[in-house]
DNA sequence: GCTTTCTTACTCGGATACCTACTGTCCGAGTGGAATAGG
DNA sequence: CCTATTCCACTCGGACAGTAGGTATCCGAGTAAGAAAGC
């Protein structure tokens, strides 16, 4: 059960393009921010297109055209990136064995409440959704120092 | 991010062993669980050895041999189990991209504390495993209907 | 000087290979019980 | 009848293919700015 490296590119983006948008709401390419975190482009393109899909971010095409921040930082959370690029289904899927082998005869009345398993585990996600659901990417911007962010937007600027 | 399907198969065959435990001591061969449910028995028996190298199982070699649990079923929780198939490491790792690209040259002073986003991600990681520590085997037997658990007796008693 | 048109450079977007890791399978080493031969 | 030995059936265990999904890449469609030509 590995995550897909694309969640962390996806947050760091969207951190990053808050910094930005302090400053000026130009849209940045996407090309800039894959050199910004020495990332291959073509990749982070695909996963942006995921962040537009999902309502995240919205792209603008043409000349000076690129990637910005569809809505306010405060109402995206990291829960949203997760779901954006991971797919909102759950990591666990029951495929109820139970009702097979020994049980494939048994009436359907044995097992008409949910899978204690089951049960179990989608708890489990949900109390890891909440978590993620509570901290925005506009928290994660009051958190980081000043001087790294500013040193985004010197690099940004300038050519 | 999807779970190895192996999870779902490990957790009800420690189930399943609790039951047949309440009756008699003796192991179950793996190919035996794994008509139970259906399963094909040589990938089954992959999953079982990692829940023995963890372990929760022992396996009794030999004619007459199987598997059974090694220890108390209060004492293996859904984590024991899902850490035994998945591996102990967390789904999300952070690489440290913010280190990367127009951060290459800055001094790690900057960086010295986590980043934020690995932190929530991590936070996040350990309400999951906290919530699926919480619920062991033996709850998850006590909550099965008597008229399943019977059956499954039944069902490993003749033949 | 102003408006319209055209060119052009730049952007995103989806269709296309590659590669890791999960899924599935097989055969050999090891073990313990049971039958058997001997005392 | 008891004991030691041999045999054998059955078990797990690790080594070996197949396949789905994540990773990486490329090229084409579309757009808006800017230059240029006409009025």
């Amino acid at each position: 059960m590995r995550m897909s490296e694309g969640v962390e590119w996806a947050a760091h983006v969207c951190v990053l393009l808050d910094w930005l948008n302090q400053g000026e709401l130009t849209p940045v390419p996407a090309g800039r921010l894959a050199e910004a975190y020495d990332l291959p482009a073509a990749y982070l393109g695909k996963q942006l297109q995921a962040l537009t899909r999902a309502g995240i971010t919205e792209s603008v095409p043409g000349r000076y055209g690129g990637v910005r921040l569809a809505r306010p930082a405060a109402s995206v959370t990291l829960m949203d990136v997760v779901a954006a690029i991971e797919g909102p289904e759950d990591a666990f899927s029951c495929t109820e064995i139970r009702q097979q082998g020994m049980n494939s005869g048994n009436p359907p009345r044995d097992f008409a409440q949910p899978c204690g398993i089951a049960h179990a585990m989608r708890s489990a996600e949900l109390a890891w959704r909440r978590e993620l659901a509570e901290t925005s990417i506009a928290d994660l911007v009051a958190a980081t120092p000043t001087r790294v962010a500013d040193g985004a937007r010197h690099y940004f600027q300038r050519a």
